[in-house]
This record gives structure tokens, sequence and C-alpha cells, in this order.
DNA sequence: TTTAGCACTCTCAACCCTTAAGTGCTAATA
DNA sequence: TATTAGCACTTAAGGGTTGAGAGTGCTAAA
């Protein structure tokens, strides 16, 4: 890594402020005039020169100003994050708008994290998500298993955080209620306490096992309970698209359309989310430091959510590279805060 | 209405086919060369003329060719949907592609129906949306109240057509499972067979009615009622918005920005397909056709899905009101048709 | 080490011009 | 009388030129 020296360090914080306030390349008569440096624009420039050279930032032609590259916008992102200077009166904001809209739901979290992202959106003007914990973090509550008409079962699985997952399955022999409930109590009582990748994991031993017996009536039982357990637990919400329309980044047709392939493949920003989601506190992806090749010209910032010390979901912001960082991670971290605190302590 | 020419049928048809194919203006010579009418281009001319003085084509300026104005695209849907010209191909593609992915999901309608979005907007290149029926043509089945923690209520609702909705409520003073049964049970068998809206209604009588005698124990009963069978029955589903995006139509950074706001508010949107899923059959809106200001410049195409003759959700296209008209049409209501019978002959 | 000065580069908007497409009108034609 | 050919007119779009403006790197002086 290179040393850079304060004054280097301050001249490209300025650029990268400058830039994200202003979406245009930066100058260094900009720089000296917006920032007072007691400098001149010819060492401005000797000092912005060495900060391309270093890989801080980046020209789109020759006579332009500069502008950071991934790496200078996280220089950035480190610098703010010790500092925290945004205003206050976001936090009213937040907490007020919050606190209305999300007190009802407190005993729905997937329908409180989707009316989260709806929250972080117009604060931020960013694309808000969030998303419920996976499987492996997902632990078993319990599971009825109810008759509903002769030929079905309907499954109501309660997750320890206080989901509720239900589904209806076929069974071609009917079954009796009688039936119905003790395998209901037989997996109440063997699964209480673990997760659902290690639920199925069990299963999957068990059938295994099974198979070797060849007994139908048992097997049907597991092969019953194998569908009556395979839920998605990991639902993705997003929402404010036409927010971040609105932005400059967003002006050209192609980068809107990358943006909204990247949305509708949950799949790939679910699995991202995963891997995220594993580590403490606020934490943010900067455009090609992220590996998933299509979201490479977004940020990304996410912190999870907690109830006790069980976490209960992923909340975040998408947006372009370019962003007001300080204020996104001020909303995301609050917002995530906020709604640890109101299920925590209930 | 206007009376139109054989004639000028012919050549109002034969312009809003080619301005569908190729998205340019139509101007005389296109309409005599791409089209073998036994006339000059001076004559076509004049018909056109006429066609826009009768308000069924637009000129973008002066020099430029004609392009069909909503009502012209009216006009147009309606001379083929008596015909029906598409290419049947289409329909064996429809019928692998949803019944390999849809047969798993018979018994989850809500689930099917977001899929099918999936797959009308793949087919078609528009969005693809669907929606679940609406409360008033909802019809209660079953309620379950399962006590849930030492202070939570699960409740699951079994609706007539096979959606489970769920929910956990709160109830300050405990209550037991016994009396929760027992509450269930009087449910059951007092809306056996209305639709929410009924329920509603009767409950809403219930609870004014119980006011003057102020039984509280009585009356808790009914506010946990009241909240047990409230939810959204409503769910929109859409999807496709990459693909539409690819669409000349949407070159415009503001067409896309109308868009997505249209797509973020689903209310709206909402309150629209319920009115048109009244109706029987396919139905097309096109453009200012439609009420709603910010949908007036796209077109939509829906139809009804049934079990039986029990309504079970709408399916349908959103496109630019240059659609093709004849294919999506045809998508739609060999989807609505296709699902129909998946449901109903099972 | 910093700065002033200057030549150089590049984008962008404005402008002009030409081309091409298409129109409406009029007068000739079948 | 309906159709058509001919023609003048309109407009958008593409191409080329030009000048302004912003910014740079380099050099030489402070």
């Amino acid at each position: 890594m290179y040393k850079l020296s304060e004054r280097s360090k301050k001249v490209l914080y300025a650029v990268v402020q400058s830039y994200i306030n202003y979406p245009d390349p930066v100058g260094s008569r900009i720089v000296t005039k917006r920032y007072s440096f007691g400098l001149s624009p010819a060492t401005i420039r000797n000092i912005m020169a060495d900060l391309e050279d270093m890989g801080f930032l980046t020209q789109p032609h020759t006579s332009a100003g500069r502008i950071p590259t991934d790496l200078g916008y996280r220089f950035y992102v480190d610098s703010i994050s010790s500092k925290g200077d945004v205003s206050a009166n976001i936090e009213i904001e937040i907490l007020h708008g919050l606190y209305n809209r999300l007190q009802v739901l407190k005993n729905n979290i997937e329908l409180l994290l989707s009316e989260t992202t709806k929250s972080l959106s117009a604060l931020s003007h960013y694309l808000g998500v969030a998303m419920s914990p996976a499987p492996d973090v997902t632990v078993f509550g319990k599971i009825n298993l109810l008759k509903y008409q002769s030929d079905k079962v309907a499954v109501v699985l309660f997750t320890d955080d206080g989901r509720i997952k239900n589904k209806t399955l076929q069974v071609s022999p009917e079954i009796s209620q009688k039936d119905l409930n003790r395998i209901a109590q037989y997996l109440n009582s063997e699964f209480a306490g673990l997760t659902f990748d290690e639920i199925r994991m069990r299963l999957l031993k068990e059938i295994s096992k099974d198979k070797t017996k060849c007994d139908t009536l048992i097997s049907r039982a597991l092969n019953l309970c194998r569908e009556a357990l395979y839920f998605t637990f990991n639902e993705l919400f997003v929402s404010g698209l036409s927010e971040v329309l609105e932005l400059p980044d967003f002006a050209d047709l192609n980068k809107i359309r990358e943006l909204s392939k990247a949305i509708e493949d949950k799949h790939m920003i679910i699995k991202l989310l995963d891997k995220l989601s594993e580590t403490e506190g606020l934490k943010v992806i900067i455009g090609s430091e992220n590996t998933v090749s299509s979201l490479k010209d977004i940020s990304l910032i996410v912190s999870p959510c907690k109830e006790g010390d069980r976490q209960v979901g992923v909340v975040g912001l998408i947006g372009p590279t370019r962003m007001n960082y300080a204020k996104a991670m001020y909303i995301v971290e609050n917002t995530a805060r906020f709604i640890t605190k109101m299920l925590t302590e209930r």
C-alpha cells in the first residue's frame, strides 16, 4: 500500500467530497477555490497527478478534471467512518418516519423489512434493500401440520425469530390429522433449536439410512417432512428504483439496464448479502470491490439487524459508486440500530 | 363514431401494422410498397389525411410519416381480436415453458402467479403482471388460531381457493389454546362460504352492536377476530423491467421514470386490475383509455384465470402503446387459459 | 519547493449545410 | 369523378467546422 502524505490525503479527500456533491470532474482550480489550501492550482495539479499515479484518481479525458477511482472512494469511506460528520437532523427524520410505520409491524419481520426498504430509499434517494436471514442462521421453532381438504396438508412453520412460513402439500394416500399431529410432534421435539441447514443435513442422512430398510411408511413420512421443511428463507426486498433514476449517474440508458437486471436477478444479490451478513456492523462495498461483475459499477452499504443477539435481517442501500457515503452510511447504521432496538426492548 | 370505408380501414390497418413492426413513422410510400394496394402514394396520402382528421393517425411533425393514435390502435385491436393471426408455435413455447415451471406450484397460487409473470415477460418482452383475487371475491375457507409463545397468537387463514395467509398477533392478557380453538370454531362455522368483504361488514355490525352491551370479554374476542381476518388479499406481481427497457419505446429517460414510478405504485395498478377483473375474458386498455393518468402512455392486456368458475387471479402484460397486440393478446389469453385448465382439471 | 506562464489537448455547444423523407396542393389524366 | 404526377415546401437528422472553455503538463523563475 502507498503511503500518503497528510497533504495528499487532504487533497484526495477534497476531490472525492467535491465530486460526490457535484457530479463534475474536479480540476485543480476548483480544489483551491472550494477548499482553502494555501496552495496554488499548479501545486495541487502535481499532487493530483501523483494521486492518479497511485490509483486513487483518474481522468475521463486529458483535459478534464479528475474523478475518484474505487480506491479513491475506499480511502474516503475509511476516513469518514471514524468521523461521522452528518447533520444530526436526519436522525430525527429516520426515527419519526420509521417509528410510525414500523411500530405496527413488530410481529411480522418480513413486512417490517419490506417497509424498511421504502423508508431507506425515501431518506437516501438510493435503492433500499433488506433481506431476511438465511437457513443457516434460521432456527427451527415449531411446526404444525393441518389437514386441509381431503388430500392436502397445510404446513405452518414457525421460525425461532417469529417468521411464519406456510405451504400446501398434496399427499396421495390420505393421512389422518392424528398421524399428522404425531409427525409434527416428532419434528418439534427432534428439531427444536436446530438451524434449518442442520435439519436438512440430518434429514438427508435419515433418508439415505432409511433407503436400506425400505420401509415405505416411514420413508413416506420422511419425504413429507423434507418437503414440509423446504422453504426459501432468504427473502429479498428492494425498493426505490424511481429514486435512483433521478440521479445523474443513471442518465445513461445502459447503466439503467444493468441496474434493472441486477435488481431482477435477486438470487445474486441474496448470495452477496448472505456473505456480507456474517460480519458484524456496517459494511461498505465499493464498485469493483464486489466480485459479482454485474454490480461492479455500484456500491453497497449494509448492516445486520438483531433481536437480542440473534440476527433477524440485513438492511442496506445500493447506489452509484459516486454516492454520498457519509449520509448513506449514517442512514443504514441508524436504521439498523433502530430496528434492533425496537425488536430487542419490546 | 365515424364510418370508415373498407379501403380506409385497410390503409389504417396497414399503417398500424407497419408501425408496430417498425418503430418509424409510416409514410405513404411505405404503405404502397409494403402493402400492395393498387394505388399511388398520392391517393394513400389523401386517405391518410382523412384518417388523421378522424383522429386515427397523427404526425410527429409536418414532414414525417404518420403514427397511430390510441384510437388508431383501438381500431387495430378490435379488428384483430376476431382474427387471430399469430403463428401457432408460440403456443408450444407457452405450454412447455409454463408446464415445467408451474406444475410444481399448483398448490401455491401466489407463487404460481409470481412465476407466471416471469414466463409472460420472457415470452413477450413486455412487463408481465399478475394479481391474486380481491377480498370481495375471496371466500373464507378455514381459520386456525395457534398459541405461540406466551403472548402471541398465530393466525393461519385458508381461503377457499387454496391460499394460506398468516400473521402473528400480540394479545395482552393471555388466551388459552382452548379458548382460541373455541373462537376459531365459531369463526369457521359463522363465516364459512362468505367473502371477506361480507365478513368484514358483518364484523363491523357485530362490533357496533356489541358496544352497547359493553361486555369486555366478547369485545376482546371480536377485536381479535377483526385483526385476525384483516389481510391484504390483492397481491400484485410484476416482472420483466429489463425486458421492456430494451424496447425503443423506452429509449427516453423520462418514459423510463414514468414507468418505474407506475410499477412502484402498486396500489394504483391493483385498483385498476381490480376494476378490470370483474369482466370476463381478455381485456385490452390502450394508453389514454386508461383513466389513471400516470399510465396514459402504456397499454395493458389482462385476462382472469379461473379454477372451475371461481376466479383465482388475473394475468396480463403491460407494454408501450406501440405494442405487438396480436402477439401479446395471444400470449395473455393462452397463459390464462392454460392456468385455468391446469387448476381446473387436476 | 512552490508558482506563474504557456502551449497543448479535449469536449461541448453552436452553427451551417446538405440530404432525405414526407407532406399538401394543383393541375393533368383515365 | 377519382386518381395520379409533379412540384414547392417543411422538417429532422447527420456531418463538418469553429470557437469557447476547462484543464492539463511542462518549464523556468521565484
